[in-house]
RNA sequence: GCGCGAUUAGCUCAGUGGUAGAGCGCUUGCUUCACACGCAAGAAGUCGCAGGUUCGAACCCUGCAUCGCGCACCA
């Protein structure tokens, strides 16, 4: 490229060797970057579409179907890349709408001089290439006209008017010019009526027209405007029209493809039906499952695969030609002799191997099973799931379809055994800040390289994964990288943190007699994220995996276990701390586990460093949840909420947090010292005062949990910021007490609804209530 | 034109019938003995609009609007 060489100037071989080259480099980079990612993947079994056993298997694919005729060749309508000169599939050509004007041509009618039919056209620079104007069979305005014939204003000749049921008579004039060389649906038109085919187009797109030496050679857009020009000198352009239609891009090019006539290879799919029900019976599953419909949608309205492509890297065709005896008259004389095989036939002489090379997605369609050998098939063949983008279910996805149904290279002839995969999970497509896709061509992706030098592989991993729904896509932000970093970060904390108190058991046990109601809570909400994860994983919703052991961490452990635990493990007593610090490493442990997949490097650094055991913590067993006697659990739950109550009075009488503060508990119940420790560290209190008796002076403030009346005891409580407060508290449970007797006097809610909805209700209400009157009280002793 | 998504807090997005959620951002207070990439508390939403179903709708149905994506296109 930097030397501006043609492939051509380079020649075919110079030009594959560089293309090699730059393949070498850059796959290079790409499995560093898998790898720096923390990819587990068997590296000892890359494969690529150019080793030689997966060249061979798709020259015999292409042999095999051309002999049951599924390959073959013809003389088509086929989407022309005039910049990268070769034909395309149907799938590679975009369309786009295209602002861009109408002409109004006159046509004139050769047996009345003077009379002109006016043709309505968006390319007037392929009028030479006109041998007919078409109208609808029922227009009333011509169709005295059909028949007749027209002049063609460039390149004069007289060309036919001829009627066809295609035409709308409400476009344009309902006159259609009629360019069979660069029209599909012209093309059908002049099969139908026998016209001729001309074609004006070279194949890089500038104007063949020898007869318009003023258009001959100009590109094709130049042609357009300077077409324009001619027909207005010559009085022939009736008027133009701003105008805004769908032009087809090559995706590979984004230049406008043009639609020609060619000598291609192409396929019929085969066992389209058996691809339709395979998905259908959900013997593939997709996920999401919208994507079937547009699966099915494709596969009903499938169009034969051009398959052929003149560009020269790639799998180059397995066909052979040889013409035939050059006999000048002989109407074959064009026709060469094909043969299909691996080699050229070696008995005779002067066959040449087709120059062309196939389609990519002709080798990638037999990834799915072309990558095994033999032995490795029988084991992972059909494989379980297929990860890969929406964006190319036709291109890739539904073709590995076909070719598992035809080839059938399972253990045996049975669909089932067949099919390439048994899921398929689109991901979401991640998009720029401008909501563009992240694309190769676009070069619009970071790095991954350098996210990972920023936030680390595992902060990189995590992070995506936290915010990628299923099939949704989602805008690109760094935030939410780092964010994963931030998670890694706590995590390396939290292990430090237990490090700091002992080592480690390689196989931590619990004495489940001596747990805390603090662990038993923890590894309550342990089993619940097992669960949690469980199920997620089953849906592939790994973004709600992320989301749990997220929040499990961060929330549940950190925030509250970890903290409760203090107390124990900072006491006198052996006992309580040992006990303590093995729920811990068997939360860790379990946790680690379980995070691997989406932080493999830093799991596997703590796992080592725990010393948990094994050489890796890649294949050990996922933690199983543990029985434990879950009747403390809500006293826990009790105890949390009253310091989030006691938290919550603390700043709202603004008593900053690095000052003591003494609470009164005013307890129904006695409460075990030990708890009271706790609660106390949690509030982080100078003191916490039991006293069933107690009686608060006004003002003092006061919230109602579960346990009993906590009160704040502040040196200068301001009372009318207490009464304020307890005002809008209770403002707010009348509110909730209102909305659920509501509820409850409704007869239908309370005969109809679940019971154990309605029960939630009542108890919510005796719960509101109950609370509410307790802080009227309190209102109540300050008036 | 047909089909598929989306529309929820300032931002990015979870949430499929029973008291509206997370992270970031914002406000307030904290160099509390793992962590300021942190801790604690808080403010903030007529869940796009209009109907319907239901005891009850962000969630189910219908229509509409806006944005996005496919497919098919009339030159």
């Amino acid at each position: 490229q930097t030397e501006n060489k043609t492939r051509q100037e380079l020649g075919r071989e110079e030009f594959i060797r560089r293309v090699v080259e730059w393949t070498e480099k850059h796959g290079g980079i790409i499995i560093k970057q898998l790898k720096r990612l923390g990819c587990s993947c068997d590296w000892s079994r890359q494969r690529y579409t150019f080793d030689d056993d997966y060249v061979r298997a798709v020259e015999n694919v292409f042999i095999d179907l051309y002999r049951k005729g599924y390959v073959y060749r013809g003389r088509r309508m086929i989407n022309w890349d005039p910049a990268a000169q070769t034909a395309l599939s149907d799938e590679e050509v975009i369309a786009r709408p295209q602002k861009g004007k109408l002409y109004y041509v006159r046509y004139e009618v050769v047996d009345e001089p003077g009379r002109f039919l006016e043709v309505a056209t968006t390319r007037p620079e392929t009028i030479m290439a006109d041998t007919g104007v078409a109208v609808h069979p029922d227009d009333p305005r011509y169709r005295d006209l059909i028949g007749k014939l027209v002049l063609r204003p460039l390149a004069r000749e007289k060309i036919p008017v001829v009627s066809d049921a295609t035409i709308d008579p409400k476009f344009g004039t309902g006159v259609l010019k009629v360019t069979p060389a660069h029209d599909k649906l012209d093309f059908e038109i002049g099969v139908r009526h026998s016209l001729p085919v001309i074609d004006v187009l070279h194949p890089d797109g500038r104007i063949n027209c020898p007869a318009v030496p003023e258009l001959d050679g100009l590109d094709r857009f130049a042609a357009r405007q300077k077409a324009a020009d001619l027909l207005a000198q010559a009085k022939l352009l009736a008027k133009e029209e701003p105008y805004e239609n769908n032009v087809g891009f090559s995706q590979r090019s984004e230049v406008p493809i043009e639609p020609r006539l060619s000598e291609q290879w192409f396929l019929r799919y085969p066992k389209t039906k058996e691809a339709l029900d395979v998905v259908r019976d959900h013997l593939i599953r997709f996920f999401p499952r919208h994507w079937e419909k547009v699966y099915g949608q494709w596969l009903e309205n499938i169009q034969d695969w051009c398959i052929s492509r003149q560009i020269w890297w790639g799998h180059r065709i397995p066909a052979w030609y040889r013409r035939k005896s050059q006999i000048p008259s002989s109407k074959s004389q064009g026709e060469p002799e094909i043969y299909v095989g691996l080699d050229a036939p070696a008995d005779t002489e002067n066959w040449e191997q087709d120059p062309d090379t196939l389609d990519t997605w002709f080798s990638s369609w037999l990834w799915a099973y072309e990558t095994m050998d033999a032995e490795t098939r029988r084991k992972f063949y059909p494989t379980s799931v297929l990860v890969t983008g929406p964006d190319i279910i036709f291109f890739w996805v539904a073709r590995m379809i076909f070719a598992g149904l035809e080839f059938k290279p399972g253990k045996s002839e049975a669909i089932e055994d067949n099919i390439p995969f048994r899921d398929v999970f689109l991901t979401g497509l991640i998009r720029d800040q401008q909501g563009r896709k992240m694309s190769k061509s676009l070069g619009n992706s970071p790095d991954p390289l350098d996210l990972i030098a920023k936030y680390g592989a595992d902060g990189l991993r995590f992070g995506l994964m936290r915010i990628a729904p299923i099939g949704q896509d989602i805008a690109f932000d760094e935030k939410q990288i780092e964010e994963g970093r931030n998670f890694a970060t706590k995590l390396w904390n939290a292990a430090r943190f237990r490090q700091m108190h002992g080592p480690s058991e390689a196989q931590p046990q619990l004495d489940l007699q001596s747990l805390s109601i603090y662990s038993v809570e923890a590894l309550a909400r342990f089993n619940e994220l097992l669960v949690a994860v469980e199920e997620a994983y089953r849906e592939y919703k790994f973004n709600e995996v992320a989301q749990r052991l997220y929040d499990f961490f961060w929330g549940d452990y950190c925030d509250w276990f970890v903290e409760a635990a203090k107390s124990d493990i900072f006491s006198e007593d052996e006992t309580r701390k040992k006990s303590v610090l093995a729920v811990m490493d068997v939360v860790l442990s379990g946790f680690l586990r379980l995070l691997h997949p989406f932080m493999p490097h830093i799991t596997e650094e703590l796992w080592a460093v725990f010393g948990f055991g094994g050489d890796t913590i890649q294949f050990q067993p996922l933690p199983k949840s543990i029985e434990v006697d879950a009747s403390g659990v809500e006293k826990v739950r009790a105890v949390y909420d009253l310091v989030r109550s006691g938290r919550n009075l603390r700043a709202e009488s603004r008593v900053p947090s690095n000052k003591k503060a003494s609470f009164v508990l005013r307890a129904p119940a006695p409460i075990d010292d030990r708890e009271v420790a706790t609660i106390s560290r949690l509030l982080n209190a100078e003191e916490l005062k039991l006293d069933p008796n107690f009686q608060a002076q006004p003002g003092v403030p006061v919230a109602v949990t579960p346990l009993g009346e906590l009160f704040l005891i502040i040196a200068t409580a301001d009372k009318a910021a207490e009464r304020d407060r307890l005002d809008k508290e209770i403002a707010r449970l009348e509110g909730e007490v209102r909305t659920v007797e509501a509820k409850l006097s409704n007869a239908s809610f309370v005969e109809r609804a679940p019971a154990a909805v309605v029960e939630e209700h009542r108890k919510r209400k005796t719960d509101f209530s109950e609370q509410l009157s307790q802080l009227r009280q309190a209102r109540a002793a300050m008036d």
